[in-house]
DNA sequence: ATTCTGACGTGGG
DNA sequence: CCCCACGCCAGAA
């Protein structure tokens, strides 16, 4: 049946539900997924997140908060102002209050 | 098949 | 906090 244990499909699910004015990181979705340690595969996972609407990847950002893959979307400055459009604060591609905003699906879809 | 890269994370200093 | 090095593994050339 359909291959559901795509990994790039999983974290595509796991993107879509981040809710309006929150941010979480690469890692806690890679170990949402139980792959901790791939983080890296999450943010190549969302390059094919582009033909995905509904995929709010600006909301996705690293452990630090700061903005990694701004320069993935059109023009310079786009992801920054699609997060300070929903109230969050972004100061040269930091995040502010990150931990503030932060939305672990691991404590929260649990 | 091999090789390199990559929107990251962690550990050590 | 910063910097450096390694691991991770899927996809592209």
């Amino acid at each position: 049946m359909a291959e559901n244990t795509g990994f790039f499909d999983r974290v595509y699910e796991v993107a879509r539900q981040i809710p309006y004015g929150r941010v979480t990181s690469y890692g806690a979705i890679a170990r949402f997924l139980g792959a901790a340690g791939s983080a890296r595969m999450v943010g190549w996972a969302m390059n094919g997140a582009g033909k995905y609407p509904e995929i709010p990847a600006h909301r996705v950002v690293n452990r630090k908060g700061l903005l990694t893959g701004k320069h993935h979307f059109e023009g310079l400055n786009l992801m920054q102002q699609l997060l300070e459009s929903e109230g969050i604060e972004v100061i040269d591609n930091q995040i502010q209050d990150f931990e503030k905003h932060f939305w672990d699906p691991l404590k929260e879809l649990s």
